[in-house]
DNA sequence: CACCTTTTTTCAAGGCTTGATTTAATACGT
DNA sequence: ACGTATTAAATCAAGCCTTGAAAAAAGGTG
C-alpha cells in the first residue's frame, strides 16, 4: 500500500538534486536564486547541489544578468552535451531513429523503410540496430555518452517480468523485443507504446506543456490515446491503457477490425474512414492511405459529395468520443495528433470542437481546450527519447 | 512542474512517520520488526517513531506473540479511540450522518429525510448540522476528538478558491457549501463528490482493497464513476472527473436529462430504465424508483416480457460502457455499485461481464475483474469519512 | 542457573538542510 | 577615482534524522 521513495537522509539529497535538475531543465537558464525560489529549497542547498552538478559537468554557467546595482546573477543551464538520448519510432511503413542532445536538438537521423504488408520482428530489430549504428556514426557521439534508447511501438507493451510486445497490426504476439535487441547493443533500452511516447512528447515539449491532466489522441490507421493524470502518463495495471479506439460509440454498430462492433476506430480510424467512403459509393485513385485520405478531405470541401458526408459523420463520432473523454477525465486539454488526426484537424478542428461541445457537459467542456499536436511527424521518436531523458532527470 | 513534498530533513521524518502509520493502520496489529520489513526503514527508526506515537497515544501495544525461544514480539496497533471521523452522505431522499472511530467502526448514526422533489441548500445544511450534533451527543465523543467531517454530495465539487458545488439534480448552481456550513461548526470540512467518496471506501475497505488501478461505477438515478489511478482517486483538472453517465454510447440516440443525446445515463440510469420501460408499454405500480426498479428486474426473470427486453438492453449498454472503460484505462478491477447498480448486479452480473467481454479487447479484459461493491448502502458516508481519516494518516 | 534465540533499544557516526554570516561582484554618487 | 549601497553566492555552525553496530531485554531450554 505504501510505496516509498526513500527513507534515508541520503535519498533526500538525491530527491532534492533531481528536483533542482528538473527545475533547471524545464525552465531554461536560471540563477541559483531563482531556483531556490522555484523549488522552495534554501539558497544554501541550491549552492551545494549546484557545485556538485557543475563539478560533474551536468550543468554549466551561461552568462549573467545585471541586478540593479548588485552582484549579477549567474545563469545556469543543463549542459546539452553532457549526454545524449536516442528515440526510435517503429511505424507501419518505416523505422525512424533519431539522436538528440539533452536540449532535445536533433543531432542525427536515420530512416529505414518497412514493407507495409509484413512486419516480422527480426526485420524491425535489424533496422533499429542499423539505425542506432548510423546515428552514432553520423553524429560522432560515443556510445558511452548515450543515456539510453527509447522505442515507441504500436500495440501493447508489457514491461514485467520481461518486455513483451503484442501488436495486432504487426502480427506480433508476445514478441520479446528487448531480449532480441539486447543481442545487438548494451545500451539501456526503454520500450513503450507509440501513442504514449507521443503523448509524453506533447506533454513535455508540445501542446501539453505545463498541464498535469491531459489526453493525447493519436489517430492514424487506428486510434489510440495517452492519458496523463497527476502529471504522468497512466499506463493502467498491465500497461495497455489508452486503447481509445475500441471505446463503443454505437452499440450494435459497424464491425471493427478487432472483431467487436461499434468501436470508435470503426468510424474514425483512417482505414475505417476509407472503407466507409468506398461503401458509400465513393471512388478514389490514390497510392496509399495517406494520399487517399487527403483526397477525401479535399473532396469534403464541396458540399453534397460522398466525401463531405463521410467526413461530417466522422467529425460527429470523433467529437462524441472526445466529449465522453472530457466528461470522464475532465482534462485540462485534449490534444489530437497522428497523421490522420492532423489531416482531419487542420481543416475541421472547429467542427470537432463543436461536436465535442454537443456531447460534453457544460462545466468540464468550458475548462478544457481541444488542440492539435504541434510537434509534427517526429513526435513519436522525440517522445521515445524522453524515456531515457527521464532516467537522467531522476538522477 | 515539480511539486515538492518536502526538502528538509524534518519533512523526511514526517513522511516516514506517515508511512509507518499507514502501514500499521492498514495491516492490522504488527510488531516493530514486521513494520521495519514492510516499510524498508531500519529497526532503529521504527523504534524511534513508535516511541513518539506511543507517547502521543496514537498507537497502543496490544498483546504479544511468542517467537520460538526468543523475546516475544510486541504487537502494535493504531488506537481506535485516539480520534474520530464523521462521514455525511447527501442523497436524493435523505441526509445520513455517521460517526466512526479510527477503526471505522460506526459509533453513531443519524438520518434526516429530504423531500425528493426539492433540495434547497439551506435545508441540506441544517440537516447536516443537526446530524452532526446528534451523532456527537449520541456517541458522547467531544468535538475536540473529531479530526474532521467528510461530506459526499451529488454533482461536481470545485475545491478552489472556495468549495463550490454544482448539482444539477438538486438544482444547485455554485452553492458555497463549506461557507454555509462554517456558520454552524468549526470542525474541518472536506467535501467531495459522492461517487468519489464511495470509490474511496471501496478502495480502502471494500472490493478494491489493495488495487492501485480501478474504476468504481455508481449507478443510481444517474450514473457516475470514481477513477483510481496510481492508487489515488483522479479528480481531473477541475475535480469533475468521473462523469461516466454522459459518455456517448449511441451517437444520435436517446435524449438524456443533460440535454445531449446518446448518453450512457440515458440508458442505464434508474430513471432512464424506468422511462424506457414505460415507453415500451410496460406498467408498474410502485411507490418509488427503488421498488419500481426491483419490480421490473423481477419481471425480467420471465422471458418475453417488456421488463426482460429492457433489462437485456440495459445490460448490453452497461457492458459496452464497462468494456470501453477497460480498454481505455486498463484497470485491475471494475467495481459496480449504487443502489440501482447493486439491484441490477445481484441478478445480472454474469450477463454484464459477458457484455463487457464482447466490447473489450482480449488482453485488458483478461487482466481485470468485474465485481460488485461490498460495502452496502452506507458506502458513501463511510467513504466521506475517509477524507478526514486521510488527513490523520498523512500526519 | 547458564546459555541460546529473538526482539527492541541505545549509541555514536555520518549526512543533510538551513538560518546567519561572510564574501563576491557590481552600480552609483561624489 | 573611491567609498558605499546593493544584490548574489558561498561558508559555517547548529540541529535533525537515519542507521549499523552493539547492548539490553525477555523468554525458552537443558
Amino acid at each position: 500500500m505504501a510505496e516509498r521513495k526513500g527513507g534515508t537522509v541520503r535519498d533526500l539529497r538525491r530527491d532534492n538534486r533531481a528536483v533542482l535538475l528538473r527545475a533547471l531543465y524545464f525552465s531554461g537558464p536560471r540563477s541559483r536564486q531563482e531556483l531556490s525560489a522555484a523549488t522552495g529549497l534554501s539558497p544554501a542547498s541550491v549552492s551545494n547541489v549546484m557545485r556538485e552538478l557543475l563539478g560533474e559537468g551536468v550543468v554549466a554557467e551561461v552568462g549573467s544578468v545585471d541586478s540593479d546595482g548588485g552582484r549579477p546573477r549567474v545563469l545556469l543551464q543543463v549542459n546539452p552535451e553532457y549526454g545524449y538520448v536516442v528515440g526510435v519510432d517503429v511505424g507501419e511503413t518505416r523505422v525512424q531513429v533519431e539522436l538528440f542532445d539533452l536540449a532535445m536538438t536533433e543531432r542525427a537521423k536515420a530512416d529505414f523503410p518497412l514493407d507495409p504488408a509484413r512486419h516480422p520482428a527480426d526485420a524491425v530489430v535489424s533496422r533499429i540496430l542499423a539505425g542506432l549504428d548510423a546515428v552514432l556514426a553520423d553524429s560522432g557521439v560515443p556510445a558511452e555518452a548515450i543515456f539510453g534508447v527509447g522505442i515507441g511501438v504500436p500495440g501493447v507493451v508489457q514491461q514485467r517480468p520481461e518486455v513483451v510486445v503484442d501488436a495486432q497490426t504487426f502480427g506480433w504476439d508476445r514478441v520479446p523485443l528487448e531480449r532480441l535487441l539486447r543481442a545487438g547493443t548494451d545500451l539501456p533500452l526503454l520500450i513503450d507504446n507509440g501513442a504514449n511516447t507521443m503523448g509524453q512528447a506533447e506533454l513535455w515539449f508540445g501542446s501539453g506543456r505545463g498541464t498535469h491532466n491531459a489526453v493525447v489522441g493519436l489517430i492514424g490507421s487506428g486510434v489510440g490515446a495517452a492519458i496523463i493524470t497527476h502529471g504522468t502518463a497512466d499506463r493502467g495495471s498491465t500497461a495497455s491503457a489508452g486503447e481509445w479506439g475500441h471505446t463503443p460509440v454505437v452499440v450494435g454498430g459497424r464491425t471493427c477490425r478487432c472483431g467487436n462492433v461499434g468501436c470508435l476506430e470503426a468510424y474514425v480510424g483512417a482505414e475505417a474512414m476509407l472503407e466507409r467512403y468506398a461503401e458509400a459509393g465513393g471512388t478514389l485513385a490514390a497510392a496509399d492511405q495517406e494520399s487517399a485520405l487527403a483526397a477525401m478531405i479535399l473532396e469534403a470541401g464541396t458540399p453534397g459529395t460522398v466525401g463531405a458526408r463521410i467526413i461530417d459523420e466522422t467529425v460527429r463520432y470523433l467529437g462524441a468520443a472526445v466529449g465522453g473523454l472530457i466528461n470522464l477525465l475532465n482534462p485540462e486539454r485534449v490534444i489530437l495528433g497522428g497523421w490522420a488526426g492532423l489531416l482531419l484537424g487542420e481543416t475541421h478542428l472547429d467542427a470537432i470542437r463543436e461536436a465535442a461541445r454537443c456531447h460534453a457537459l457544460k462545466h468540464p467542456f468550458a475548462t478544457t481546450s481541444i488542440e492539435l499536436c504541434t510537434l509534427g511527424p517526429d513526435a513519436v521518436a522525440l517522445g521515445a527519447a524522453t524515456l531515457p531523458l527521464e532516467l537522467f532527470l531522476n538522477g
